[in-house]
This record gives structure tokens, C-alpha cells and sequence, in this order.
DNA sequence: ATGTCAAGT
């Protein structure tokens, strides 16, 4: 069935001008898949002839590794199978962990709507804020992989599982790596229990390697369900393109004049790439001639309302054709050890993840794969990306590996090890910070900020309001500071205007007594989304915070921390905020930098900061984080940006 | 005189 292609002949306006195939086909033009197979997970379920075979693995195996595309059905199918097979007998509870909460919902209601039941009863989730399940009837239980992290600090043998199945962890995000640690040292005191990893790419011997290192045959095996349903095929640029945004935009643009059906999905770096690709195909669409399929470009990243990431979903109108243009994990995160730094870098994608967002194209019928890179590049790609581990800060998840009883973190048992560097960064903080003694041990105060979900100094932070009289604000900025983009000013004129309306919360005193004025004038007048978009604050950073706050209320009562009021002192805040933030000083210099007090480092003011157009009164000032930035447009390439504050470092 | 962003508790 396949196809001469004419649009990739020699000489033709469009992608086949500078295009090579990677395999040959005849026949007509193939066409694209519809979007809903591009996004979603329905079609047909091919691990149904798998049953028999998984559910003899769980039973006999400690781990089984189930390997299978997004799509093949084994987040909603395998724990229906393990529920009929009787796994969840005895009041016990099957689990799916997922990296995002997005996900544990969606599966969670698709499964609740399979089975015939009320979402939270026999079927449920629980991801922070939300838990939509019950203790007594719940058999199946979707949840974030950090929240079932979380839930071994209560109940370190997660007694009341039979099986844990944790999906998608060949994305090998923190808590997805430190949960597998975990349950492989819970296997050895509890045997009974099961563990199902679920890879979408085949790195997945990674995982069989693991859990079957020091133990006997029986306690890993890989069961690979099947792949793609219908072919893809791949093409690949010819030659480089210097402008790999204009160029998806032109190969979207030739797709939808030479392709009668289906629409179109285009991963790119980051936001900025994706409003630039959007606005070279604005300009081409008065061009669209006339009679042709109507191209209707959308965005798709996660600064977006959840309505808006759910109209994708909305199959397009006869005679359109959706161009969904989204984000994925080419920008990842990085951390450097040494100096405590964090940036955002743009990574080559892997040959696991090309290869799996390839697939996306064959869900429902045939497809094609545009890859905006010659071949040979492909052949140059890592095998995988790397997990997540190796490259963020440790402090929180060590003081929580030390709370679960696992003192040598050299010892531990890790799927990836972090770098020694980062884990020795990590237990000096903590050191410092009075969280662990010098013999590496938990201290009072560590063992009970290990439980908070927040950072640790933040935790600290709240501690010490108890000395400062100052609960109430500290609750408020501590909640404040863990919600990200709370003004939204936009480019131009209107972010003018909201730039003035964010000038009504400025404090002198910097950004975190700016926040607090925020939060409490979002309170005061009704916690409405009219006022909030009349002030330039986003409802959805600010409703979040409500809820952090009221979380971590929840905490200071249970350790006995006072909530009381500073009455407006704003001296005894700042003091406050300094034993939080002790470690992160910094010195104003004459040309308008900072320097670091911990390794005298180049430091600039982050336009968004209140301090950025301020000179500190008392010269020192403290800051909520420091980040290496893309945009070096400063006086030398070691200037860093940051987030400051004008602190208490008057002394 | 100027602006990083995938995800989670």
C-alpha cells in the first residue's frame, strides 16, 4: 500500500527537495495518523494476547519488566489483569506509579470508566492536593511516583501493596530512580512483593540487570510486548538546516498543501522555540491557496492552563488540519556540583527517545516521520538521555534516604549513581544546615524537616519563625516561593501596564516581602481570578500557593511550631528569611554586580526581580536561588542571574 | 538597561 511519494521527486517544492528516505515504498501517499492517535492511548490493545504470559511472570518473578510502546495498553491493561488475577485479594492494593500527575489522573478515570466503577472507589489516584481514592475499597491505585516515594517514609515496607508497577520509567526521572532503590531493598525483607517496570524503549535490560544483580534467577525477566502497529517511515534532511525552527515550520507548511488527511506533531526545544515557528507559520497562512486543507497551528507546552493543553485533544474540524507544535525534554536541566549551579542546556534528543516519538505517527494507521537532521547525525545521537539523577541537586532526596534508615549513600544500591561530587555537596548543606551530625546522622530538627515537601532551607526557614515571632509570613513566603511565573507580565504594551500593576505589591525590601504583599492582597480582596488578571497575577500560581500554604500549615502544627504574626516588623522577617537563606549571601559591588559570599562568584540581578532596577540600602543581600542562564548578553560570560533579595545582612 | 523552564512533593 504504500507509495511513489511524488512530492519527494527531485525538483518539487518541498520537503522531498532536500529530503532522503530511509527505506523505499510504492503505492499512494501514506496517510498521516489522526491526532488522537498522536496524543493519546486508544486503538487496538495488542497486550492482550500477552495476558497469560505477564500474570504467570508477576506470579513466579520478583521484578518483571514489561517493554511496549506508549499506547500498547499496559498502564490501563496490566493492572486489571493483576486485579482479576486476584493480586489485590486480602485488601490489598495494586499501585501504578507515573512521573506526572497529568497522567495518573487521565489513566485513573480511563480505568474507573473501563471497569464500570465511581472514580475513587475500586479505582483511584493520588497525587499531591488530590487524592481521589479510598483506604478501605480502593484495588487500584494511580499515583506519582513521588508520592509513593513519599509514602515510605510512613510505612517504609509500603505493606499495603502487592504489586507496584512503575510506568514509564524509562524517562528515569528522581523519584522514579529512587523508588526502584527502594523497592529492591523492600523485596529482600518482603518478598511477597511485585514489581513490574514499565520501559517504552529498550534500554530496558538496564532495569533487568538491576534487579536481578545479587539474587537468584527467578528475580527479574523482561516480557517485550508488541511494537508499532503500522509502519512509519522515516525521513531525514539531506544537507543541515541552520534554522531548524523555520525549517519544521516549512515542512509543515509542504505536509499540509501534499497530504489529503491527518494532522501534524512537531516536538521542539523549548517555548521560545515554539512562539517563533508559530509565528512563521502566522505569516505563511494568508498564502494558503485556496480549496487546500485549512492548517490551524497550536501550542503545546506546560505554561499553558490545562483547558488550553486539553483542547488539543479536540479532534479538528472537516477541512482542518491540527499542527500541534510542543515541548519536550530536549532542554534538560543541569547541575554543576562544584558551584552549586544550575542551567538549562539543549541536548541532542537520544536514539530511544527519536525512536519512540517516531512511533507516535504509526498508532492508528500509517505514518511519517520527519527528522529535521541528515541521517548520518542520527548515527551520532546517544543511545539514551541521562537520567535525571546524575544531573540535578541531591540535598532533599539524601536527607530523605537517610530518614528511610540508608546512612551509606555510597552503598546504596542506585539504579544510576549520582556523582560523588553531588552527594558530597549534598551532605555538607545538610551539615551546615544542622540537618545531619558529623558522623552523618539524622538529626531532630533533619528528621523532621525530611518530611516537609519543601526545600530544605525553606524547611529551616519555618523552624526558625518560631525565634522570629513570624509563622504567619513565613508560611506565606515559604508557600509563595515554591510556585513558579506568579506575575505574568506580558511583551509590549500591555506588559507596560502590568508591569505598573506589579509596582503596587514592590516592596523595598525585596522580592520575598514583594510576594508576601501579593499573596495577602490576593486573599484580602476574595482570591478572585478577575483580580487576579486585573493585577497582573496569575490565578492558577496564586490558587497553588493556597494550597502549598495550607499544607505546610498542616506540618508546622504537627511539630508544634507557633503561627503567629510579625505585626508588621519587617526586621524580624528579614532575620527569619536569613536563617533560611544563610548560605546564600551576596555583596553589591560599585559596577552594579553582586559577589557571592560562598565562592565569590559574578552575580547579576534577574530582570525579574524587584531589586533588578534597586541599589540594596545595607550593600548585602540574599537570594532564593542562582541560575546560569542562555542569555549572556552582560559584561563578561561568567555573570550569572539570579533571583535576590534585599536581605538582613547588615550585621 | 532587560527577561530559563520539562517534571514532582
Amino acid at each position: 500500500m504504500s507509495a511513489s511519494l511524488t512530492f519527494w521527486k527531485p525538483g518539487t517544492v518541498g520537503p522531498g527537495s532536500n529530503l532522503d528516505r530511509a527505506s523505499e515504498v510504492e503505492g499512494n501517499i501514506i496517510p498521516y495518523a489522526p491526532s488522537h492517535s498522536l496524543l493519546s492511548t486508544q486503538g487496538q490493545l495488542p497486550i492482550s494476547k500477552h495476558r497469560e504470559k505477564l500474570l504467570y511472570c508477576v506470579e513466579k518473578y520478583g521484578a518483571t519488566i514489561v517493554v511496549g510502546q506508549t499506547g500498547c495498553g499496559k498502564t490501563t491493561q496490566l493492572p486489571q489483569y493483576l486485579l482479576q488475577a486476584g493480586w489485590a485479594d486480602g485488601g490489598h492494593v495494586i499501585a501504578c506509579t507515573q512521573p506526572r500527575r497529568i497522567a495518573a489522573t487521565s489513566v485513573a478515570a480511563r480505568v474507573a470508566d473501563e471497569i464500570g466503577v465511581k472514580l475513587g472507589d475500586e479505582v483511584g489516584y493520588t497525587i499531591r492536593f488530590e487524592d481521589v481514592s479510598s483506604k478501605e475499597r480502593t484495588r487500584i491505585l494511580y499515583m506519582t511516583d513521588g508520592m509513593l516515594f513519599r509514602e515510605t517514609l510512613v510505612d517504609p515496607l509500603l505493606s499495603r501493596y502487592s504489586v507496584i508497577m512503575v510506568d514509564e520509567a524509562h524517562e528515569r526521572s528522581v523519584y522514579t530512580d529512587l523508588l526502584l532503590g527502594i523497592l529492591k531493598k523492600i523485596r529482600q525483607k518482603r518478598p511477597s512483593l511485585r514489581i513490574v517496570v514499565s520501559s517504552a524503549t529498550l534500554d530496558a535490560t538496564k532495569f533487568l540487570d538491576y534487579f536481578s544483580q545479587g539474587g537468584s534467577e527467578d528475580d527479574a525477566v523482561i516480557v517485550s510486548l508488541e511494537g508499532r502497529m503500522f509502519p512509519v517511515e522515516v525521513a531525514y534532511l539531506k544537507e543541515p538546516t541552520p534554522d531548524y525552527v523555520r525549517k519544521a515550520a516549512q515542512v509543515v507548511w509542504d505536509i499540509n498543501l501534499q497530504q489529503n488527511s491527518g494532522d501534524i506533531l512537531v516536538f521542539l526545544t523549548g517555548r521560545e522555540d515554539i512562539e517563533r515557528c508559530l509565528e512563521e507559520l502566522a505569516h505563511m497562512l494568508p498564502t494558503l491557496p485556496p480549496r487546500s486543507i485549512r492548517l490551524i497551528p497550536m501550542p503545546l507546552h506546560a505554561g499553558l492552563t490545562t483547558e488550553e493543553q486539553l483542547q488539543i485533544f479536540q479532534p479538528a474540524a472537516p477541512g482542518t488540519r491540527k499542527a500541534i507544535i510542543s515541548t519536550n525534554i530536549a532542554e534538560i536541566r543541569v547541575y554543576n556540583p562544584t558551584t552549586a549551579l544550575a542551567s538549562l542546556a539543549t541536548v541532542p534528543v537520544s536514539v530511544a527517545s527519536a525512536t519512540q516519538r517516531a512511533g507516535r505517527a504509526g498508532r492508528t494507521s500509517p505514518g511519517i516521520c520527519y527528522r529535521l537532521y541528515p541521517m548520518s547525525v542520527f548515527t551520532t545521537l546517544p543511545p539514551t538521555t541521562s537520567p535525571e539523577i546524575t544531573r540535578t541537586d541531591m540535598t532533599t532526596p539524601i536527607l530523605q534516604l537517610k530518614s528511610l534508615g540508608i546512612d551509606d549513600l555510597m552503598k546504596f544500591d542506585w539504579v544510576s549513581a549520582p556523582p560523588a561530587e553531588t552527594v558530597l555537596r549534598a551532605l555538607e548543606g545538610l551539615l551546615a544546615a544542622g540537618m545531619i551530625d558529623e558522623y552523618g546522622r539524622l538529626t531532630m530538627i533533619g528528621e523532621q524537616v525530611s518530611e516537609c515537601p519543601v526545600e530544605v532551607g525553606i524547611a529551616r526557614m519555618l523552624f526558625y519563625s518560631k525565634d522570629h515571632k513570624c509563622g504567619e509570613e513565613i508560611l506565606t513566603i515559604a508557600a509563595m516561593t515554591a510556585v513558579q511565573d506568579v506575575f505574568v507580565i506580558p511583551d509590549g504594551a500591555a506588559g507596560a501596564l502590568a508591569e505598573l500593576e506589579r509596582r503596587k505589591f514592590t516592596a523595598e525590601e525585596g522580592d520575598h516581602f514583594t510576594l508576601l504583599n501579593a499573596y495577602n492582597a490576593f486573599t484580602r480582596y476574595g482570591r478572585s481570578s478577575g483580580w487576579c488578571k486585573s493585577h497582573a497575577l496569575s490565578f492558577r500560581a496564586m490558587s497553588r500557593a493556597v494550597s502549598i500554604r495550607s499544607q505546610l500549615k498542616k506540618y508546622m502544627q504537627r511539630f508544634n511550631l507557633p503561627i503567629e504574626s510579625c505585626e508588621g516588623d519587617s526586621k524580624r522577617l528579614a532575620k527569619c528569611l536569613v536563617s533560611g537563606y544563610w548560605r546564600n549571601g551576596a555583596r553589591w559591588t560599585a559596577d552594579g554586580t553582586y559577589r557571592s559570599v560562598r565562592g565569590n562568584m559574578v552575580l547579576s540581578v534577574h530582570p525579574t526581580s524587584v531589586l533588578f532596577t534597586r541599589k540594596p540600602r545595607t550593600g548585602w543581600v540574599i537570594f532564593h536561588e542562582m541560575e546560569e542562564t542562555k542569555k549572556t548578553q552582560y559584561v563578561d560570560q561568567n555573570m550569572r542571574v539570579l533571583t535576590i533579595t534585599n536581605g538582613a545582612f547588615s550585621g
